[in-house]
DNA sequence: CAGTGGATGCTCT
DNA sequence: GAGCATCCACTGT
C-alpha cells in the first residue's frame, strides 16, 4: 500500500518512528528504511531553524514531498517533508536495507558489499541516484514509491550523528540489530 | 578499532 | 570567509 500525504501531515516525532521498516523505492530500487533522524522548527540543528531560504524552501512547503540538498559539498541527503505547510519539520533518511536493484546500486556506488551501499544518508542518495533534481517532488508520485510495512519492527533510539547543535536530543530511530545501519545503536 | 585530514561546493553572515 | 544533517583513505595501535 502506498502511503499518502496524511501519512506524513503528523508531528515529525510521530512519523520517523513510523518511517521504520516502510520500503522506499526510486525507480524501483531501494528497500525497508532502517535508519532515520528528526528535525523540527524549534530545532537549532535543522536547516529550517533560521527561516526560509532558496536552499530549505521545499522544507517549508505541503507534507509528504522530498526535500533534497547538498552536503559537505559533494553528497545528496534525502528528507521526506512532514506535519503542515510552513512547519519547516522533517525526517532525514539515513540508512535502508537494499533490497530491490542491487546491480543499480553497486555499479552506482562502485562497491559489491551490499552492507555498505545505503549506509548513510549521502550513500543512500548515491546508490538510488538522488540528486537535487528530485527535490519538492511528491513522494506518492513517481520516481518515488513509499510502500506501507507489513509487520512491527523493533525501534532503538539514539542520538542524531554529524551535528554540532542539540546533540543531546535521542532524535535518531533505526532497526533494531540491523546490520544496514549507517553506525550501531547505542544500546539499551 | 580509533583518530585524522582531504575532497568539494553551496549557503548564509 | 566560515561552516557544514558526509565519505573515504590513510595512519597508528
Amino acid at each position: 500500500m502506498t502511503l499518502d500525504k496524511d501519512f506524513f501531515a503528523r508531528s515529525v516525532h510521530d512519523v520517523a518512528p513510523d518511517l521504520i521498516g516502510i520500503t522506499l523505492l526510486v525507480d524501483g530500487v531501494g528497500g525497508p528504511i532502517v535508519e532515520v533522524e528528526a528535525y523540527d522548527h524549534e530545532d537549532p540543528a535543522a536547516h529550517g531553524y533560521g527561516g526560509r531560504t532558496e536552499r530549505n524552501a521545499t522544507m517549508f512547503g505541503p507534507p509528504g514531498r522530498a526535500y533534497v540538498y547538498r552536503s559537505y559539498g559533494l553528497h545528496w541527503c534525502l528528507n521526506f517533508v512532514c506535519e503542515e505547510e510552513g512547519s519547516a519539520s522533517a525526517v532525514l533518511i539515513r540508512a535502508l536495507e537494499p533490497a530491490h536493484g542491487l546491480d543499480a546500486m553497486r555499479e552506482r556506488r562502485g562497491l559489491d558489499d551490499s552492507r555498505l551501499l545505503c549506509a548513510g544518508p549521502g550513500r543512500l542518495c548515491q546508490a538510488l541516484g538522488i540528486t537535487r533534481a528530485l527535490d519538492g517532488l511528491a513522494l506518492d508520485e513517481p520516481p518515488f514509491e513509499v510502500l506501507a510495512r507489513e509487520t512491527e519492527p523493533k525501534i532503538a533510539v539514539g542520538p542524531r550523528i554529524g551535528i554540532t547543535k542539540a546533540m543531546e536530543q535521542p532524535w535518531r530511530y533505526g532497526l533494531a540489530g540491523s546490520r544496514y545501519l549507517s553506525r550501531p545503536m547505542r544500546s539499551v
